[in-house]
DNA sequence: GCCATGCGTCGAAGCGCTTCGCCGACAATC
DNA sequence: GATTGTCGGCGAAGCGCTTCGACGCATGGC
């Protein structure tokens, strides 16, 4: 194991030169600082992560709470992780993995053993237990995800309300009078996500201001359910002409049931998908979709901790990625529309 | 920030007598000890992580390599990341999660810096390139996955050899002559990614020696390369009655196209999953499988690093989960077998 | 009654780094 | 030519923890 002692003996400085050159606090002259490099880089020097963090107290570590559960559409959350991680890195941090399962208690550890500098929370509820506990620490923290009451928080996330909207208006500009919303599932409606029910809100809201009728039915990700949820779907609302899938896993369910039931997409029904871009182009029919932009949201975060950590970033502040709607194959006018 | 220090004034002992009940490393009494947890609690104290690092040159902290890759089926990553965050935090220890981006480099970084005790890498190729570096890191390491040379390494994975074996005999059992297999994506083989080869060599020994014809196409996730890779196979093997597939992707799509060309799953056409339960449970038909044991996979290399940083692992240790085939609706006896 | 033994506790020496204050040298200013 | 300032570099003091050796005090064998 090489020391910045060792550096230092080997190009003929001191320690404290060596730290210099490493951090660029202080100016150095090109040749001492060549001579330093050089040795770094002859030695094989890599500085000691403890060391650093216990000197400087900044670990370079970024925490990052994903949910533990199974309900929600996994790749979107390892898109978003995946993006977490690779933009940390072109910051000069690392990540550090927490799951949802020790809840409140990792907050606590975390922020009270300095592991990391800050901390990056997935899947917040509207009422989340984490919140008091984040708004104490003295760690700066940013919010994939929208709770109730944002006083004083750091937030990013992709626009639902108006995402919800934007479904609404585009079937409705296409005529359709009757929308069905395939939702997530029910467990994700009772813990109280804030993106389902902000879409759930920017739909109804849209489809009443442009005198659509909207029917809500949470629904798994399986065939099974979905079949249940059609069924019951067109019983109650024969008429129904328009669909908009909140839940991944439900829309290749979705496509197979109303293939089989001989409703045919776009002619028939018009599906809009909120999901990400490679499900919505990989579906059997290309779907209309609004994008989840799961690698933009990741990065965000990150830039906003850093920023945070940098001091030049404002306490509260929200960010919410406005939605795009791209027209695929799965929309279209609605029957007997001129 | 409380420290040690401030714990022990609190508890009336030296810091070194906290550091001890902490550790557990030398016998304190009972009353000692009581005072010391009183204080600790009290004052909410949490040990420093760098310090501690410093210290003891042990950071409690495991690596975890993640595939940077978008054509591997994400959610068995995530379950492994998961299942290997939640085992670690059971045994005292951290993930730091690492994008497989910066490639051998970030193996130099953590195993140079002290940044984590061990390495856990997923996604390893038959000949990788990061083998040699943790080879020549003192640092403990676990691969999830089967390199062409194990000597010296210590690796868990399903045995996907068995797992082609198993499937190849269970549609042989079942009457079929002739066996296709949908295979990952082409840049999976490109890459000589182990598991793909290793399952297709299980499925040509057996099926060679079960005198059945056996057929392999790669084929990527989508609906349209699924399309054209089925009619090839027909087109070349009219009288294929049975289909292998890995790529959990190309599921729905197989399924799909089949239903859509009017092959009946399991009287004319039967179908064989090497999946995660939850696909096989939830896709259209209810899927013949071998499971992929992510958490299986997970929990076991962590306990395998963590018995390796206690001392009491060999250092060569290759564990090869047996696989399990399920079956369920998807497999019958071939079309004309009595 | 004396030495060996063991248990519970303390003190002190680092672990490898950052950072503050200081100092010498040299340039610029009047 | 004395004064001020800037630049480049050094030394030393910690950061909060672990751990080793030492010490005091019972205990027990002889």
């Amino acid at each position: 194991m090489v020391t910045l002692a060792e550096v230092a003996r080997h190009a003929g400085v001191s320690a404290s030169t060596v730290s210099y050159v490493l951090s660029g606090k202080r100016s150095i002259s090109a040749p001492t600082r060549e001579r330093v490099e050089h040795s770094i880089k002859e030695l094989g020097y890599h500085p000691n992560a403890g060391a650093r963090a216990l000197a400087s107290s900044r670990s370079n570590i970024l925490a990052l709470m994903v949910p533990l559960r199974t309900d929600m559409y996994v790749p979107v959350m390892m898109e978003i992780a995946i993006a977490v991680a690779t933009t940390a890195r072109s910051h000069g941090y690392d990540v550090l993995l927490l799951t949802g399962e020790e809840g409140p208690a990792a907050v606590r550890r975390v922020t009270g053993s300095g592991l990391a500098d800050a901390m990056i929370v997935m899947d917040v509820e509207l009422e989340d237990e984490r919140l008091p506990l984040l708004h104490a620490a003295r760690q700066p923290t940013v919010l994939i995800g929208l709770p109730a009451d944002t006083v004083g928080l750091t937030c990013v996330d992709l626009d639902f309300t108006a995402t919800g909207a934007l479904c609404a208006e585009h079937l409705a500009d296409l005529g359709h009078r009757e929308i069905a919303v395939v939702g997530e599932a029910p467990a994700v409606y009772e813990r109280h996500t804030g993106f389902a029910e902000r879409t759930l809100e920017g739909l109804r809201r849209r489809a009443a201001a442009l005198g659509v009728r909207l029917l809500h039915r949470p629904c798994e990700g399986s065939y099974e359910s979905m079949d249940g949820t059609l069924s019951r779907i067109f019983d109650e609302r024969p008429g129904t002409t328009g669909f908009v899938v909140q839940n991944e896993a439900a829309i290749d369910p979705l496509l197979s049931l109303l293939r089989r039931q001989g409703r045919a997409v776009p002619e028939d029904v018009s599906v809009v998908a909120v999901c990400p871009e490679q499900v919505a182009t990989q579906a059997s029919v290309r779907l209309t979709s609004v994008a989840i932009p799961a690698q933009e949201m990741g990065r965000r975060a990150v830039e906003l901790a850093v920023a945070k950590l940098a001091g030049g970033a404002p306490a509260e502040q929200v960010t919410l990625l406005a939605p795009e709607l791209t027209v695929r194959a799965s929309s279209g006018p609605a029957p007997g529309t001129s």
